[in-house]
This record gives C-alpha cells, sequence and structure tokens, in this order.
DNA sequence: TAGATTGTTAATCGATTAACAATC
DNA sequence: TAGATTGTTAATCGATTAACAATC
C-alpha cells in the first residue's frame, strides 16, 4: 500500500501504529531476518517489501488444485485475487464433475485426481469438502504426492512432511460470539 | 464428539493430546473459568461441553446478515452448518439485488440496509464485499446500529464499541507459502 | 486403601518492552 | 552538527511447564 502510494521510506513506529504494534516488536521481527533499515532513515518501502515476499516465499508462483466444488470450492475458484499474490488455480475436483463452473476453469471427476497430481505437480490442493469426508480426500492427495495443504473443513488434518494451513471459520465465529459476550 | 461417541468423562492429558496442548494448559486454561472437574475423575463430557458453550457464549442464538452476494456472500449464504451453532443467516444485502439467490433467502438491496437492521436489529453483519468497499460498507452497517462485525475483507476493521472478528484469507495462504519454503 | 487426576503453586521459558549506543 | 531511527542488549512481563497436595 505504501509502494501505491509513491511513499519511500518507512519507520518501525509508523509500521507499529498502523499494525497494532510497538516499534520494537516490529524491529526485533525484521532483525530476525536479517538488517534492511538504515539508523536515522528508516526501512526502504520497495526494499522492505521485497524482503518480505522473500522471507514469506511469495517471489515463486504456485499452481492450485481445489477438491470440493460445494460452495467454498466455487467462490475460491471464482475468486481472482490470489492470482495476484503467485496462485494460480488449475483445476477443482468434485464427485460430482458434471456441475458447472462459471469461470472457464476444467471441473475434473475426483477419479482423474491421480492421474492428474502425478502429471501436472500442483503446488497446493485446497480441501473445500464437507468435513466428513475431508480427510479421507486430503490423505489422498497427499499420497498422490500433494506436499501443502490449505484446508478449509474443521479437522486437523495432520500428514507427515505435509504443510498445512488451516482456515476455521466457525472457530472464528465462536470467537466473535465470545468478545460479544465479555 | 466425545459426547457423540457416547463418552461420559475426559482427562485433561486426553484432550491436551487431541489439540497438541500440554495437561497443563488444558487445566490452566479451564481454571480460569471455573471449577468443572473432579479430582481422580476428570471432566464429565456433558458439564464441560455445556461450560465451554456458555464461555463461548453459544447457548444464544444469533440473526445474520451477509453483506455482498459475490463469491464469498454466496458461499456463507449457501453454507447451512453454522445455523447448528445457532447462528442464523437472516439475508444477504447486494447493490446488485438482481442476482439470485439458490437457497431461498431473501438478496436485498444495500438501499435497504438502514430500514433492515433498525427493524430486525441483526446481531452480526458479515462483511462479503470487495475489499476497495469494505470499509464503507462496514461503516454503514455500524452507523446503523450493527455492534458485531465477521470480517471476509482483507483490511483492518476498527470501530468503537464494536466486536470484529477477521477472516483474513491471504494471510493463511502466504504462511502457506512460508511453511513451504522453510 | 491404592490409583487417578484435578486445581494450583512455583520454576522455567520465551516474548515484549524499554533503553540506548551506533550511525545515517 | 543536530535530529532521527535503527539494531541490539537488558529488564520486564506473561505464558508455559513441572510438580504436588488435595481428593475423588
Amino acid at each position: 500500500m505504501l509502494e501505491e502510494k509513491g511513499i519511500l521510506k518507512v519507520s518501525s513506529s509508523f509500521l507499529a501504529r498502523s499494525m497494532n504494534l510497538t516499534a520494537s516488536q516490529v524491529r526485533q521481527d525484521f532483525c530476525n531476518f536479517g538488517e534492511f533499515g538504515q539508523q536515522g532513515y528508516g526501512y526502504d518501502v520497495i526494499r522492505l517489501k521485497n524482503e518480505i515476499l522473500k522471507i514469506l516465499g511469495l517471489t515463486k508462483r504456485y499452481s492450485v488444485i481445489i477438491l470440493g466444488a460445494g460452495n467454498i470450492g466455487r467462490a475460491l475458484a471464482g475468486y481472482g485475487g490470489f492470482l495476484r499474490d503467485g496462485f494460480e488455480v488449475k483445476a477443482v475436483f468434485d464427485e460430482k464433475s458434471d456441475i458447472e463452473l462459471e469461470n472457464g476453469l476444467p471441473l475434473l471427476s475426483m477419479d482423474s485426481l491421480q492421474e492428474y497430481v502425478k502429471q501436472e505437480k500442483p503446488d497446493i490442493a485446497v480441501i473445500a469438502v464437507p468435513g466428513q469426508s475431508a480427510y479421507e480426500v486430503a490423505k489422498k492427495a497427499v499420497d498422490f504426492g500433494i506436499k501443502s495443504l490449505w484446508n478449509f473443513a474443521p479437522i486437523d488434518l495432520k500428514f507427515d512432511g505435509v504443510c498445512v494451513e488451516n482456515i476455521f471459520m466457525s472457530d472464528s465465529l465462536y470467537v466473535l460470539a465470545y468478545k460479544m459476550n465479555h
């Protein structure tokens, strides 16, 4: 955002203010990854952005498949925003492969998953199936060679040597309810 | 889950194992909210569940409106799972109120939001509009009387006296990328 | 009674904060 | 040079862990 506004430098105290942190926290955290500031000046916005992109691994591109063409699966497939960050959705898989997708993405049968993963080697599989089938589907994907899962099902997936990030939406809703009552 | 399996009691060490915590953590945390265990026995599953529901505020019902009928808004509207926890989606609002919803929920024009909120007093508004319009839409909702926001837009909403819970999906995807590279 | 497991205290650990010398 | 702000050390704080008396 700073880059878009044409702002060239930024201080730890400014960053802290805009993210509800302390300046110390910001500097300590950056320092863990190197020294990319300059005393008396602050951080160069472009440099800082690039360093953070490097740290996060967002300088690469990632190919993504979505498992499940229900509400969430279709919503993610339809949302183009991730592409900007380098995540490209390549295909959607579902048991019922006759559902129509609105955006020209291939909708494939779950039966063709093994073949697809073997050939295309997608980087990330999104688990967008109902909770009951989530483990089974994730297990398949992992067995076929997927090394990274973005999980929207409300279960704790865990496989050796596989990266998992969870979006536990109902947990978040529970936290909202808690906040409303305290 | 334990209740559904007909299991009557559970120990802090069992809970710890299934959630990747330590038994001490589980007991310390529970103890902050009261004493609902029994030495030498453990925790009564039903009692524990009820205590947690009470702590979270999930013994009440909440009425929910969804602002934005795009991919995410429609996905949330179509997903019935939150109902089970007491969150009932009442209506969806969008600028273009001619989009069709598949599930019989009323799709209303954003212009009718003020009137609706005044009359129906929904507990929670879901922000499911694009990032650019998210602040504006949230501000409206809050001005009209909404006290609680479940935010799916990638901006940090903050209003005095309003509860906010964020689902920052792209942040989660960045974390996944980070994990893949470390 | 013996075994199990809580509630709770004390010890340990790590993260946050404060402070400041280095330096642009 | 004077002002600003980093990188980094030391002090503070809070959370996690370990331990155990209480007690079912």
